[in-house]
RNA sequence: GCCCGGAUGGUGGAAUGGUAGACACGAAGGACUUAAAAUCCUUUGGCCUCACGGCUGUGCGGGUUCAAGUCCCGCUUCGGGUACCA
């Protein structure tokens, strides 16, 4: 086929059709290549289909692929999609359309627009999470956390049938295990215990453990949600208010991981910030626990502190209003009042205890005595403590906590400072620094050493210990929603157990409604027949949106396997993600329920790499850029950018999809809304020019730009380096279609020095220093380019390849043919044909990457700023061969030197070789 | 509040401490064309100058250096994350 220009419509489809039908993209285990796998985070397909923000990950992933591939890997470049979720189930509820139908059209819609930017995904390795075959092994998985637990000593999983050896023969002493709570019992009284009251105890310490949590309960979607999926006070989807409600659901241990999830992050190539937002979101912090007792009683009061050196200036105390001790510190005489605080404290939602910052408190009439000073201090209620943190009971030093000083100044309670020369008249001192006074033995010390002092007195009086507390919470695994996956449990006498492993998969049941029972029981409450053989009720919960995608890129080593989750060959093979590409919004969700989902198959030799993504790269949000019209008040008319302020005028967003280059297609204006048919302009220079600002791409604002438009418009290559060339992969930018004439005007720039005028202008000439040299520096620049992702850069440096070599008008085999090659990760199709037209067969993916050769970058004159005391004056060329103190010679006897000094005295001459000269006067 | 990023022409952006503004868009002028599109050529940070050329310039104020967009200190401001976490 020959081509009279650049027919972009004809080649892609030409070569989409042979990639597919000659499985260009397949890949299989081989031995004799080094593995690379490149990864995306796969997609939730949504109803709106892809916009142009969601390829753009896809792309830089895409050119990594091919480049890798080009220099000899066998890469593993596989998609899918995260099929399971809300939308399409909150869809159904209002259509009764069954969400497996609506997600199969969302998903065909998706493959076809992935398709259009010619991918090199293997399709065959397609998984989608919401697929039996597929969610067979997250119930497999869930199975496993359910029967281990977390050894704290060996910091890892251990079969649960150990714990309950070790029970039997020893109970509860020695045990090193990570529960909910902290348990004392003998061998005897374990085996008195009933088979349900084993089951209770041992839920304790499961990794995957059912129990009574304070939740996140959000009505208006009808379930729960994990602390991730809620954002001051709202659900994340959606933006529905949250409540905080105990309910007894399904969670998972990921608190026992989060020190090896804290320190595994040392190990990665991610970015600092990402692993910044991950050790927050742990959160973890070294203190201490301190014994406080109660006056007159053995009532033991836990607090946890980081500031252990402050224990002099401790003036009260605060529980939790929900702590257990708010019962047994409330004295007769305030009884009262304290409950009439705690009901208040329970209405309030998280929201409002958020938004309202006002102190609040109560006393709770008494007191407790400070173990290392001995002094009395009274006992208050307040929510500014809170249950799930620490031991839901603080010490409160107002001089140096800000919070405990806003409280004290309040309820005009004594503030101790503790620190030599600090003013706390104000505000409380919270910096951790200065020398101790007013502290006992302590004084005179600094911060950092009185901490240090303060623990080892505590463990030597036996008073408390040196604790690492973290911020991290259990996952909560249950959804009170149809859309999920089911759990493999059964109940038996209200405790849970495990399907057989043999009965996987359990497929989602039919349901008349997706909507709650009448009794308020999660939709599966409807399905027909929801119990075992036996008769035993099944869970009605499914699990939560992250199940699925928590060990997805595990799958795709090993698709189609039945028996396991992933074979150990192909797990040996591929081991671990070596790029993984995706949005920051996943960073303390999916990215921390992954690893510890891969560091529990890991404790149990299942997977070969602790870490499941070894570099990550997170790439920037595209944001909308949408285009306004002015229309003058009460009229049809409408007013050019420009001219707008001479009149009055209202800005109405305008789909961007009839603006180009920012000016309006009034045609097509007239049409896209009859209210506009007989719309006027007031136009400038015979154009009417939009206004434009940035904003959230919406369907709301007109600024959604869809990828297939822009294909059928300049095609997959035009819009995948344009993609790229709009900025810094990891930063957020708008997406603005002005300036994709540019790219196009290369690739068309390019064609035209293999084809112009209906032939062939290749020839076999051998070419010049000049074109080598072009060429090189181009293969050199896109190369470093690619390994720092620096693709902006890259399309930059094609553009002036080929505006050189079109200059130099070369058409020489030699120089286009590695050109193409080195294109190809960036704009294969384009690449695929010229490679064939250079009489090629076979496929430009394989294609040899091409190195550069550093002889041909000598440069034998080098132009040399001359600087006068750092301001450049003028510029001389000279041999690049001469050594420093020629160079100085030549440039101190250059007239212009001389002109520039104007009879100044020379102090200081810097020449730096091949840089600049520098003279100092 | 705390943590992490940014701030460079009309616009997107380039620049291992070494000629700021590469590359591209847009704009202006020109060539070709009946015209448009496409293509090609020239100019394009600001100010002064007929010109040669000069001055100025990377959010603000200091500093280090022969030399700073780049390094250091102090601010302003815009994003993102996170929060009564003791």
């Amino acid at each position: 086929m020959n081509f009279m220009e650049y027919n972009f419509r004809a080649i892609e489809q030409k070569w989409q059709t042979y990639w597919l039908e000659n499985k260009t993209y397949k890949t299989d285990i081989r031995n004799d290549k080094p593995k690379f796998y490149v990864l995306d985070m796969f997609p939730y397909p949504s109803g709106a289909g892809l916009h142009v923000g969601h390829p753009l990950g896809y792309i830089a992933s895409d050119i990594y692929s091919r480049f890798k591939r080009q220099q000899g890997f066998n890469v593993l470049h596989p998609m899918g999609y995260d099929a399971f979720g809300l939308p399409a189930e909150q869809y159904a509820i209002q259509t009764g359309q069954h969400p497996a139908v609506t997600t199969a059209r969302n998903i065909a819609r998706y493959r076809e627009q992935l398709d259009k930017i010619g991918f090199c995904y293997d399709w065959d390795r397609e998984i989608r999470t919401s697929e039996p075959d597929y969610y067979k092994w997250t119930q497999w998985a869930f199975i496993q956390m359910f029967n281990h637990y977390f050894d704290t000593t060996l910091q890892k999983a251990q079969p649960i049938a150990s714990l309950v050896s070790h029970f039997e023969t020893k109970g509860t002493e020695g045990i090193r295990a990570h529960c909910s709570e902290e348990l004392s019992f003998t061998a005897d009284e374990w085996k008195a215990y009933t088979e349900k009251e084993q089951q209770e105890v041992l839920l304790n310490y499961r990794i995957a453990y059912l129990a009574d949590l304070k939740v996140n309960w959000c009505p208006a979607l009808g379930t729960v949600l994990a602390n991730d999926e809620v954002s001051e006070g709202l659900s994340v989807r959606g933006g529905h208010p949250v409540e905080q409600k105990v309910m007894r659901q399904w969670s998972l241990r990921v608190s026992a991981y989060a020190n090896r999830l804290v320190s595994g992050l040392d190990t990665l190539e991610w970015t600092e910030s990402l692993k910044e937002t991950q050790k927050n979101w742990i959160g973890r912090s070294e203190g201490a626990e301190m014994k406080f007792f109660l006056k007159d009683s053995d009532v033991e009061i836990d607090i946890f502190t980081t500031r252990a050196d402050t224990i002099y200036g401790v003036t009260f105390m605060v529980l939790a209003p929900e702590s257990e001790l708010v019962k047994v510190c409330t004295t007769a005489a305030q009884t009262e009042e304290v409950e009439a605080y705690l009901d208040w404290t329970k209405k309030r939602t998280e929201r409002e205890r958020q938004a309202d910052r006002k102190v609040t408190g109560v006393f709770s009439g008494s007191y407790a005595i400070n173990p290392v000073s001995g002094t009395e201090i009274p006992i208050w209620i307040a929510d500014y403590v809170l249950a799930g943190y620490g031991t839901g009971a603080i010490m409160a030093v107002p001089a140096h906590d800000s919070r405990d000083y806003a409280f004290a100044r309040h309820f005009n309670l004594p503030i101790i400072p503790l620190i030599e020369g600090c003013d706390v008249s104000e505000e409380s001192f919270d910096a951790k620094e200065g020398i101790l006074m007013n502290s006992g033995f302590l004084n005179g010390l600094t911060v950092k050493e009185a901490i240090q002092k303060t623990k080892e007195y505590l463990v030597e009086k036996a008073i408390g210990r040196v604790k690492v507390n973290f911020r991290l919470r259990d996952a909560i695994f249950s959804r009170q929603r149809y859309w999920g996956e089911p759990f493999p449990v059964f109940y038996k006498e209200g405790m849970p157990y495990m399907l057989d492993e043999t009965k996987l998969p359990l497929v989602l049941p039919e349901v008349d409604k997706y909507l709650p029972t009448e009794k308020g029981e999660p939709p599966l409450g409807r399905a027909a027949n929801w119990k075992t053989e036996e008769g035993y009720p099944l869970e009605l919960s499914t699990m939560p949106g992250f199940a699925g995608s928590s060990a997805y890129y595990l799958r795709y080593m090993d698709p189609g396997n039945d028996k396991e989750l992933v074979s150990r060959t192909a797990n040996e093979y591929w081991r671990s993600v070596d790029l993984y590409i995706g949005g920051t919004e996943h960073a303390t969700g999916h990215l921390i329920y992954s690893r510890f989902w891969n560091k529990f198959l890991f404790d149990l030799g299942l997977v070969c790499e602790e870490e499941p993504f070894r570099k990550l790269i997170n790439q920037g949000m595209i944001q909308g850029r949408s285009n306004f019209v002015y229309r003058i008040k009460n009229s049809n008319t409408f007013v050019s950018l420009n001219l707008k302020d001479q009149y009055e005028t209202t800005p109405i967003h305008v789909d961007v999809n009839i603006v180009h280059n920012d000016q309006l297609d009034l045609e097509q204006f007239r049409n896209w809304n009859p209210e506009y048919r007989t719309a006027e302009f007031i136009l400038e220079d015979g154009k009417y020019i939009c206004g434009w600002a940035v904003e959230k791409m919406s369907k709301s604002m007109y600024n959604v730009v869809n990828p297939d438009d822009i294909v059928e418009r300049y095609g997959a290559d035009t819009l995948r380096l344009y993609e790229m060339f709009l900025g810094p992969l990891e930063q957020s930018k708008p997406w603005d279609t002005n300036g994709i004439d540019g790219v196009h005007r290369f690739l068309k720039r390019l064609w035209s020095l293999f084809y112009r005028d209906g032939k062939s202008m290749l020839n076999d000439e051998k070419p010049t220093a000049d074109e080598l040299k072009i060429l090189h520096k181009t293969i050199k620049k896109i190369t470093t380019d690619i390994e720092n992702f620096s693709y902006n850069t890259s399309v930059s440096a094609f553009m002036i390849c080929v505006n050189e070599l079109y200059s130099l008008k070369c058409n020489k085999k030699a120089i286009l043919e590695p050109l193409v090659a080195l294109l190809a990760p960036f704009a294969p199709h384009i690449a695929e044909e010229l490679y064939h037209l250079l009489g090629n067969s076979g496929t430009v993916c394989d294609a040899s990457f091409p190195k550069h050769n550093e002889e041909y970058l000598v440069e034998s004159v080098i132009n040399y700023p001359v600087s006068f005391n750092g301001k450049v004056r003028f510029t001389m060329s000279l041999p690049a061969a001469l050594d420093k103190a020629e160079v100085e010679r030549i440039a101190l006897a250059d007239e212009n030197t001389q002109r520039f000094l104007n009879g100044a005295a020379i102090k200081k001459v810097i020449v730096v070789p091949g840089k600049i000269i520098n003279i100092v006067c």
